[in-house]
DNA sequence: TTGTATGCGTTATCAT
DNA sequence: ATGATAACGCATACAA
């Protein structure tokens, strides 16, 4: 790999005048450009970027940690970041915390060794003070990225409102009885309820809560459920795999779809609508919060002096199918 | 962010000492290691990895170039990638070429300033002529993942030995007739096709292939296909997103599943488990890739001389469930 | 317009 | 055991 102090030795000039020419910044020499903009072609010339930021400050490099790579919503999101990033030349390292508070702390670590210019993060658990200390101690732009921290500048799905517009959906669409599939603490729940409070006042005695990954117990209380209400039952799922799996075992014991129970999924996957029922399903502004977690970042990378914290709560979208409509 | 000359300054040393006792390697006074480690710690120092690699020249990045993150089976590769690179003290530069030739060779470039050690990649085309020259000039070690390129070493499930065993195992489940739903230039149906006809020669016949992905058009030519043959028809996707477009298009049809048509997905999804009918698909040794891929890459890394090239061909497995087999 | 000198934070090679 | 000193590749202030 040439330099450009290997490139000023062959074309007999400074090597500060390679780095003007390469970086076409001051005035220099039209023929003396033209030798060293050939020389470096002609080299395959490539800027050591450890070098640059040794020397300026900047690694244009951006941390990304995140909870689970594999997730598919996360996947979607990384690409998003990916793209956005390198319209700016920002290039990402990536972190995979694997939900792991500990081995969180150490992807930290590691971004700050490699001096990265800002960070997008998916916080293991966003309240965890040890998290927000090392955050802290980072001194550099971070933007959190899917879920809200008050300090810091936080592109996410407003949760609440999206599980209210499932409640209303589900009303709407005249289920008397509901099942949330998934932990209550989700915020999700938080306005699934509080939309069935508005537009069904009596959910209470008609709703239960499943929160079991486990088929048998699901099928268990599932039975218990369907003998006690006969009427028509919407069930809300944390999102479109526990859909999935609610849809097969209604399948199992013969519930009709949606005709005896509806279902909502989350996420909008791809297989919502190659689905037999094609899923309800929740869409999420994905491309729209990678590029404004990438543009937060950029701007606060532009303008350090701006402290003013910013808010990005987005609106997700429900996409109404088959699997809850009749 | 603390540096090494002001620990020095701090605790009354010189620099070079600081690195001494912070990299643990020579031998130095006790007294002066411990008053050295304790600054460190207290001001929390981590060395600059761009400083390490202009003076060293390892700059402990590897360079992951993918034709898509978001695809879920490349991802879940990426997080076995950053897990295992990581337990080497490892970090991964990300990049998507979108498998767009130009984007790729954009890539190699960048990679390229940041110096990485080594990459891992999915070409978009491994046969480009243009893409190999831009490999080549790289002068690193690549490792090429999910496809394999003779000139350098690779990591990929045999897809030939794949779309055998599904051919094979449609022959023994009893289909008598045969749809590949994908192009005839990939490497499973090249196997496929070598399976029917070993275990049922007369298969030529018996077989349409379906490469389009417009729902009428496939249905169209699923019409005339069952209309023609009686008896039983296995079909073997591409990927599972295909396997569940299948699916689809049957129940629709009103085609029993798998009394009427079997169908076998690939890459083996999540959700084929929670089908119904489940379905039976191909799965690939994910982590055991990622993990080779990684491997075989430190080992050149340590091992610069060996000249030898790493082939590795790995085995799928078919994982059959109810959408195969009566 | 161009060259000299300096510094960024390390590692590594010398002496001492 | 430890301290000078140079070097990595580049940017930048300054001098010419």
């Amino acid at each position: 790999m040439i330099t450009m102090t290997e490139i000023a030795k062959l074309t007999g000039v400074s090597q500060p005048t390679v780095s003007r020419v390469l970086n076409g910044n001051q005035a220099v020499n039209p023929e003396v450009r033209e030798r060293v903009t050939a020389c470096a072609k002609a080299h395959g010339y490539q800027p050591n970027v450890m070098a640059q930021s040794l020397a300026g400050s900047r690694t244009h490099l951006i941390g990304v940690i995140l909870t689970d790579i594999s997730n598919a919503f996360f996947a979607d999101l990384v690409k998003y970041i990916e793209q956005e990033a390198g319209k700016s030349g920002y290039s990402l390292i990536l972190f995979n915390s694997n939900y792991d508070l500990e081995h969180e702390q150490n992807c930290l670590e590691v971004v700050q060794r490699y001096r990265v210019d800002g960070l997008i993060v998916v916080p293991v658990q966003e309240e965890s003070v040890h998290w927000k200390e090392g955050i802290h101690r980072l001194k550099i732009p971070v933007v959190v990225i899917t879920r809200q921290v008050k300090e810091l500048d936080s592109v996410y799905v407003d949760h609440h409102r999206a599980g209210y517009q499932v409640g209303r959906h589900l009303c709407q669409e005249g289920y008397e009885n509901y099942i949330f599939f998934g932990q209550t603490a989700d915020r999700k729940y938080q306005g699934f309820a509080e939309a069935l409070q508005e537009w069904n006042p009596v959910y209470k005695q008609r709703m239960i809560e499943i929160a079991s990954k486990d088929p048998a117990e699901i099928e268990g209380r599932l039975k218990e459920h369907f003998k006690k209400y006969p009427g028509r039952t919407g069930i809300f799922a944390y999102n479109d795999r526990r859909a999935l799996q609610m849809l097969g075992i209604l399948q199992k014991m013969g519930i009709d779809v949606p005709g005896r129970a509806g279902v909502v999924g989350f996420d909008n996957t791809y297989m919502c609508e190659y689905l037999h029922p094609a899923l309800t399903s929740v869409s999420q502004p994905n491309e729209a919060m990678a590029v404004t977690a990438v543009e937060l970042l950029l701007h606060r990378l532009e303008h350090p002096e701006d402290s003013r914290i910013q808010d990005c709560p987005m609106q997700a979208q429900l996409i109404s199918r088959e699997s809850s409509v009749l």
